[in-house]
DNA sequence: CGATAGATTGAGAGTTTTCAACCGATGTGG
DNA sequence: CCACATCGGTTGAAAACTCTCAATCTATCG
């Protein structure tokens, strides 16, 4: 179990641009559900979330959804299939109305060849990015649902806050069953460690959930 | 099910260097079963293969390991927490003797500040890194055992044909287990999918295993 | 207040793991 | 070059975990 506590990392792109760059942006308004791009689409620039929460899902051949990353305010998204020159590995749609800008490729690549340290920055969100990508998979691979339920739940509530999160949105981070939330979420609130209020949840210490989940993980 | 068969990205970074800087870095040999660095390390510096197979394995807290990424001839590796400015995330092991060449951070920094084109070489691999990452997770999701173990044969017998994979090493990068690894190999055997030569595998088409694994997954 | 999306609960099924025993390949020292 | 030690592979039976399907309930919102 990763006891790291470090989920407000910076990835503000947007902050690092310049008055007169973000000048002509344009910003796009997306209703609750409404998709942005689709997996296999080529990209055609990079996204600034304003205000509202962005979802990044992929689709399995079944038909199952996977929630791989989330985007917050002052998140950017689109950055990885631009960089790698390659199409969208999977969608993004609004969690919730939400208003983005839009930074078309072509100012995305003058800015980031006029200034390196934009580059970098894009590469360390990259890096961390990954490093959250692997540590998720190697959760999936070695602890029972309710240890990964724990970690998703810490996560998503420290970092995004805001969002409401639903039991099929939190199962598809963690790759668990929207019922398997049901049940793992109730067992928490009769341990204490978790409160629902109305359909959402509240955590009363974070400390204490994750003590919960080290015991599960032996 | 990922279909693509694009699994020789070029992802060398020595060939971007030239002659002056290679000229004075230091090789290192390593043998079987050899940790590199630890999780947990602080980075110094970027590997690059000269020869043989490096293992990028995370241990999770009951002790299971899981093989995240596999670094052969001419890949490199360490460049991810060396970017994010954070302590290696998983270990690294040599899965055979192999030789490497170390770059130290400081030369790194030198080059990737030099050359913004390194650097973008850099962001791109860990932009396709990330992708496999989360192609991983989405198939450990919704994937079944026999699918994902296709999977990685596939890509893990066409990225690394030299390497001898053993059965403990394919359930460690797909999800499984050592056992399993074993039954479903067995049945690949009967169907004629596989042939095994002694400990080894051969695929004699690799298409026909792909059917098989989108069979599977509905 | 009614409609609807989201949440809960139970019983049964299915998949993968666990544990344990055994087999076979590989390679090394005498 | 053989004998044997060791590492890796196979197999079976039972257990564990999570999912599936179906029914029911309850927030939330127009």
């Amino acid at each position: 179990m990763n006891m790291s506590f470090e989920f407000s990392e910076k990835y503000d792109l947007l902050s690092q641009l310049d008055d007169e760059q973000i000048k002509h942006l344009v910003t796009v308004k997306v209703k609750k559900g409404e998709i942005i791009y689709h997996q296999g689409d080529a990209p055609t620039g990079v996204y600034h979330v304003k205000n509202g929460h962005i979802g990044l899902i992929t689709f399995a051949p079944n038909g199952n959804e996977t929630l791989l990353r989330v985007f917050g305010p002052n998140y950017f998204f689109g950055h990885r299939s631009l960089i790698s020159n390659e199409d969208y590995h999977a969608t993004t749609m609004a969690l919730v109305d939400s208003e983005l800008i839009f930074i078309p490729s072509s100012d995305f690549d003058n800015i980031v060849h006029a200034k390196p340290n934009i580059l970098m920055h894009v590469a360390q969100v990259l890096a961390k990015e990954l490093r959250r990508a692997e540590n998720k998979f190697r959760d999936l691979a070695n602890s029972n649902v309710t240890s990964r339920i724990i970690q998703a739940l810490a996560f998503i509530k420290t970092r995004y806050p805001d969002h409401k999160w639903t039991r099929k949105e939190i199962g598809e981070y963690c790759g668990a069953k929207t019922e398997t939330v049901s049940r793992v979420l109730g067992r928490l609130e009769k341990e204490g460690l978790i409160v629902k209020e109305g359909r959402g949840i509240v955590i009363p210490s974070i400390e204490k959930l994750y003590e919960r989940a080290e015991e599960l993980d032996e």
